[in-house]
DNA sequence: ATTGTTACGATACGCTCCGTATCGTAGTCA
DNA sequence: TGACTACGATACGGAGCGTATCGTAACAAT
């Protein structure tokens, strides 16, 4: 059930005996696109943009990705991921307190707004869609679930827990009518706990 | 409190004494821009596309809305917002699934596709994120939470239930790793009633 | 070392769409 | 009738797209 090759938005090598692909052309991009997405926003990172920014050629973007939303959702990923740990709580309210504060405290300005720049650009890809999910949802749901296993919350009941309190979380960084708060995280997991 | 003039994704007319706006080419430009989503995609409707396949010229076309995204909006918002009316419940239970599975139901495939994209347009631009909350997110609060407020229900505590069953059926609509059954919307009603 | 293979940067191209400017015409009100 | 405003038509420069071409650089196998 695991994947041996990690999964990437990047276009899938060759594999042949050529010359390899230059890792720091991959990371050239990435960072021309992250630091283009914080600088200018998200919509208007461009291959063009990042191919004069990181002095990589336009021609080796389009080797490894589809779109300048894909170099900018694998950036994102790339960055992001680490930046969240899974704190272990004492019951189950503290569990997921812990999830829903912890992302929203790692989730500054900048990166808030990207974040929402790529659930929106999920919307119209399916490879972003799998993306996003495969590495940004699913691990976080993974991980929580798991936790809540150990205090007796079946599988199920977890899911629709993640669903409620996930689900509000997100919606509120959607459409954003209402800071999202410590003290509003709280009133949530209360309500569903 | 309330709006004298209706909230509008469109220009404000100068309000002259010259020749008044068309309404029929506002109107044309409207059905053009839905039919083009429906049928190619709500990302690939362009001012040019809309131009073309309504008669409507470009320069009319930039006269009232600042994008193709704002025309889809103001086409979406109002094809779709008298489609869904609001049935009263027997009790709390009843009242929040019958919102959830009258939008659920509302929404068949063609038009689920194109709320996800709307949702999506929103992120970039506050002005369409403004007309998303008030002509779309808003007023079905406002009601849910007036009919909730019939059975005893505080204000505070319908916005926190609205939050997590409209917050866990939109995340579950942009992210659709599963899909939305009226078993599920049941389920998570009970979670937080 | 040579040869085959693959990736690289550079450049150029046709294309779509953008957003604006211009202009003559058509409604609308005083 | 005259002032005013919206209309359709057309044209334009510019940005960005995605691809093609080409000579060069790195790597593997022999």
């Amino acid at each position: 059930m695991n994947t041996p090759e990690p999964i990437h938005v990047s276009k899938a090598s060759t594999a042949g005996s050529g010359r390899k692909r230059s890792q720091e052309a991959t990371q050239a991009a990435q960072a021309a696109a992250l630091k283009l997405a914080y600088d200018l926003g998200p919509e208007r990172v461009t291959m063009e943009a990042i191919a004069s920014h990181s002095g990589v050629a336009k021609t080796t973007l389009y080797r490894r990705w589809n779109s300048a939303a894909a170099v900018v959702m694998d950036a994102f990923l790339s960055e992001l991921t680490p930046r969240i740990a899974y704190r272990a709580g004492r019951d189950v309210r503290q569990t997921l307190v812990f999830a829903l504060e912890d992302l929203s405290h790692a989730l500054d300005e900048p990166r808030r707004k990207l974040l929402r720049h790529m659930v929106a650009a999920a919307q119209s890809s399916p490879v972003l869609e799998q993306a996003f999910w495969d590495r940004w949802i699913a691990p976080r749901r993974r991980a929580g679930i798991e936790a809540l296993e150990q205090f007796g919350v079946t599988a199920q009941m977890g899911e629709l827990m993640l669903d409620l309190l996930y689900g509000a979380f997100y919606y509120r960084m959607l459409i954003p009518y209402a800071p999202i708060t410590d003290i509003w995280i709280q009133k949530i997991v209360d309500q569903v706990s």
